[in-house]
DNA sequence: TAGTAAAATCTCAAATCCGAGATAACTTAA
DNA sequence: TTAAGTTATCTCGGATTTGAGATTTTACTA
């Protein structure tokens, strides 16, 4: 087996193994009656404070105009705000509100628990490793 | 840091990780008029051969109704067949045809070399490692 | 054997996503 | 200062995905 075929290999476990961490958050925040999209902008806020629009897009790596959609769908469910930058009129700060950072302080510990399951058989120093060799592999494929 | 924070920061970094190759798969099979289900559904027969149907679902994790818009877009192009199963009237396979085959004959080489890219920064054993650890995860996480 | 449960596929409507292009605001260079 | 180029956001149309439910076939059980 080679090299090349190594990280054919390595591309659909990677593509199989998110796959199925989706659905597993699918069905959790659907609880909640969030789509997976949704709870990745709305942990994004939650963890690194309020975003640009744009900014929200590079993160969660979707493009602009689902990012309009999801933000609209946020608004109306009263968990973000939209708000003007005084300093650059073009841009527009994704905000979140009261309601919005109360569900994630419910969802979040719950939601924990749903994830350690699927890490239940790694241990912590695996658990360190997926994050550094995925990270190198993220960045990698960021720059195409 | 405690051990649930680790398994969330895992959860993100397998996501970002997974949509940053999942675009650089869009848009090399782009080059060949497919998107990203197509191609995975082709790279699934080609590699274990004909598939009924549902097995498809389960292998590339879309739902039923998914499969069949997909199948029927792939029959549309010529590069799949359905075949009835005369053993199990209900069951439905998925076959590659000769120019399916011949066009992945032709991607898969080149797809390799970009993915080739991605994993550039890892070594032979980091790659292995990373395909033994989300093996593991992937698994976990069908079984919810 | 008859009747019920389960499985495989498909249909349909609604939700979500992307690409291309429009608009407004900012930046840069002549 | 003006003109051209860049950036941020949004709009619109079309493509893809999902969930719920219908249909057909098979499996199981009394």
């Amino acid at each position: 087996m080679g090299r090349a075929s190594d990280e054919l290999k390595a591309e659909t476990v990677i593509l199989r193994a998110s796959q199925a961490i989706q659905e597993v958050i699918r069905k959790d925040v659907a609880n909640y009656g969030l789509n997976p999209t949704e709870y990745s902008v709305l942990e994004l806020l939650y963890h690194m404070g309020d975003q640009p629009i744009q900014m929200i897009g590079k993160k969660v790596l979707i493009s602009s105009s689902s990012i309009t959609y999801v933000v609209d769908k946020l608004e109306q469910k009263k968990y973000v705000r939209r708000q003007g930058c005084p300093e650059d009129r073009r841009v527009i700060y994704a905000v979140l509100t009261g309601e919005g950072k109360a569900l994630m302080d419910e969802i979040i510990p719950q939601h924990a628990i749903k994830i350690e399951e699927v890490f239940n058989d790694l241990n912590a120093d695996e658990v360190n490793q997926t994050i550094e060799l995925l990270k190198r592999v993220g960045c990698k494929a960021i720059n195409n």
